[in-house]
DNA sequence: TCCATATATCATGATTAATTGATATATTTA
DNA sequence: TAAATATATCAATTAATCATGATATATGGA
């Protein structure tokens, strides 16, 4: 994870669909969903979801596998690993009290 | 938090001076810097400086607080965890192996 | 009050991104 | 092999973003 990985990342999830889209995968967990599945769920045209979901790939947010004529994506929870960390490096000044609650959070009950 | 918070919030960082901005920011933690600081250190002008300071601020990803006639900037630690818990939500698929090293890498050594 | 310092705002031109209609590719089934 | 389904790519238009020069505002000190 270098600086321009970042910001492919954070660049990917700054627009609604793919927002919709990530949290979409994140919460599908390693189960994934099929492309058609995802343009159907949110309601975008088949050619404007195909685009958002290269922008994720492409970002390496998302990871896709061919099953037969459809498409499976998954939420890379890898990348989320080094985008969190990049982000979080060396924090709070040596002060765990602001950096525990932000770990605290995204301990999520699974 | 919600949607248009996250979009925002992204938006901000998916720009590299801004990234870096907020990076430096989060090392500095409750200390924080001061507005001209930062655009010395990561050697930007002064108005882009504001500029990208009035994106994050309005993201809500950072504070300020003026001193005299300088302006200290923070890293604001509870937009963090509201931003990550907000992406994370409902994560896994009821996997933890899954998500559990995520939350390891934001675990940091402070 | 006048000047210097620190930061913010405004207008503009240049670059980049997003959606869309049309079309192409890949896979399965008949 | 032809048709149907699922997804990707292309070209074009529209919209958003960025850095910049110029200028404005706010604070502190002489």
């Amino acid at each position: 994870m270098d600086n321009s990985d970042a910001i492919a990342s954070f660049a990917a999830l700054s627009q609604p669909t793919r927002l919709d889209v990530f949290r979409l995968l994140v919460k599908a967990g390693a189960q994934g969903m099929l492309s058609g599945e995802i343009g159907e769920r949110l309601d975008v045209r088949q050619n404007t979801m195909s685009a958002n979901l290269a922008v994720l790939l492409n970002a390496g947010l998302v990871r896709n596998e061919r099953q037969g004529r459809k498409i499976r994506y998954f939420a890379d929870f890898d990348a989320m690993r080094g985008l969190l960390g990049f982000l979080m490096e060396d924090c709070c000044g040596g002060r765990p009290d602001l950096c525990q609650p932000v770990i605290d959070e995204i301990a999520c009950a699974c």
